[in-house]
DNA sequence: TATTTTTCTTAAACTAGTTTATTTTTTTGA
DNA sequence: TCAAAAAAATAAACTAGTTTAAGAAAAATA
């Protein structure tokens, strides 16, 4: 899963649409001229992905644009309140993405192993998540800014496609972290409206719990209310 | 949530990138000349998103591409198996798409009312849902092959985000459906590898147990092989 | 408005999963 | 290779949620 893309804006940029941000692209690719043989791995990536060799400034744009790191197990590459968080492509080791809830529990959202991408679509607003390693593992890291400058030009149907992608990240957190209680009342704040069309059992089976159970827990926020 | 991005196409088609696929909406166009009130509520949806009003074409190109459907109460509107479903725009009423387990207990994974979308973004892949009315509604519906025409060009950014989107989808349905054993059993068979490497708390944090309830299910799975 | 159907409540016995704590096993690193 | 730390197993008492079933309330329909 996640987003394997970058050859198709290299593809892009020289359609007639893209002339516009070409300066930008010219500016990057005069930077680090250096060290090829950097982004082997990213290469294979995207030949095996795309089937053709890549052509050399094809190689130049993603040696500028990736970033190499090195992470130490259990070190943590970014975490809950960061903004403008990077997306990981994954060259050894295995890295995981999840959600701590107040009490300190963690609950693991993705994992990625050689070869995937791992990071928080919802970038570059602020993330929910921490990104730590599992095992000691090498990266290539590409910012969200960097791909986005490509793709202003449909931003308005990815920018739709990335938040039904978030809401339904939120809705697996929830079930994960919360009780059904506790979803229930988040529901009943944020969709009040909605809570009152909706015949109980489904609200149930929205929650994932039995209309039985839901009917329970009616009652005792009635009682507390007395 | 959800896409909303027709117009967002209406400019790109003016684009010489698009101007190969133009011959394909002069005879979009040359359809269904008639019933422009049709779609009002289409028209309105769109003049708000892009916050100006739209010309005569755009106009005419929604109410070519968009059926107007009235949906009784319980009606469904598409089921589990089917392929090539619609995308739906909610104009009045209240919609839900669910998952309906082995044992013909429901799960709803999203409601719908006025001004939201609803489907299965999964299309024009084989759907694992139902999507039925709860009210009786009237909707506008508009096939996935239409959007994609006008969008092929970058269907591969696309792609990968759909794949990512029907990725969390599935999670969230196993966790609403299964126990926690079925998932780990579900885990085994499609990650043998992933989970040989994993530590079992972290396993047992993805399945959304403790690690406690973990041991006890594998201690459960070892016993029933003697 | 009376009747039929659907939805909600309550209860009781049950199962899935949690919590806390202790012990054993495995892994790590000096 | 040995000590320390981390991970896994086990147990016991607990809580969240299910199942089945029956009656009450509300909604739909003739």
């Amino acid at each position: 899963m996640y987003v394997n893309h970058l050859l198709f804006w290299v593809k892009m940029i020289k359609t007639p649409a893209f002339k516009g941000i070409s300066f930008f692209l010219s500016l990057l690719l005069s930077h680090f001229k250096s060290a090829m043989e950097n982004c082997t791995i990213i290469f294979d990536y995207y030949e095996r992905v795309y089937d053709r060799a890549l052509t050399d400034s094809e190689r130049e744009l993603i040696n500028n644009i990736f970033r190499r790191e090195t992470i130490k197990k259990k070190q943590i590459i970014f975490g809950s309140g960061e903004i403008n968080t990077r997306h990981y492509f994954v060259a050894k080791g295995l890295l995981r993405l999840y959600v701590v809830d107040a009490a300190g529990k963690e609950f693991n959202i993705l994992f990625a192993i050689e070869n995937q991408w791992i990071g928080d679509l919802a970038t570059p607003d602020e993330t929910l998540f921490y990104l730590d390693a599992i095992e000691k593992s090498v990266v290539y890291s590409v910012t969200d800014e960097n791909l986005n400058i490509l793709t202003n030009n449909f931003s308005s149907f990815v920018s739709y496609l990335k938040k039904a992608y978030i809401f339904l990240q939120k809705r697996l957190v929830s079930i994960l972290i919360n009780t059904a209680e506790e979803n229930y009342e988040e529901l009943r704040i944020s969709h009040p409206e909605l809570l009152k069309r909706l015949p109980q059992y489904h609200i149930s089976s929205y929650l994932g719990v039995t209309p039985v159970f839901l009917s329970k827990i009616l009652a005792k926020r009635a009682r507390k209310k007395d």
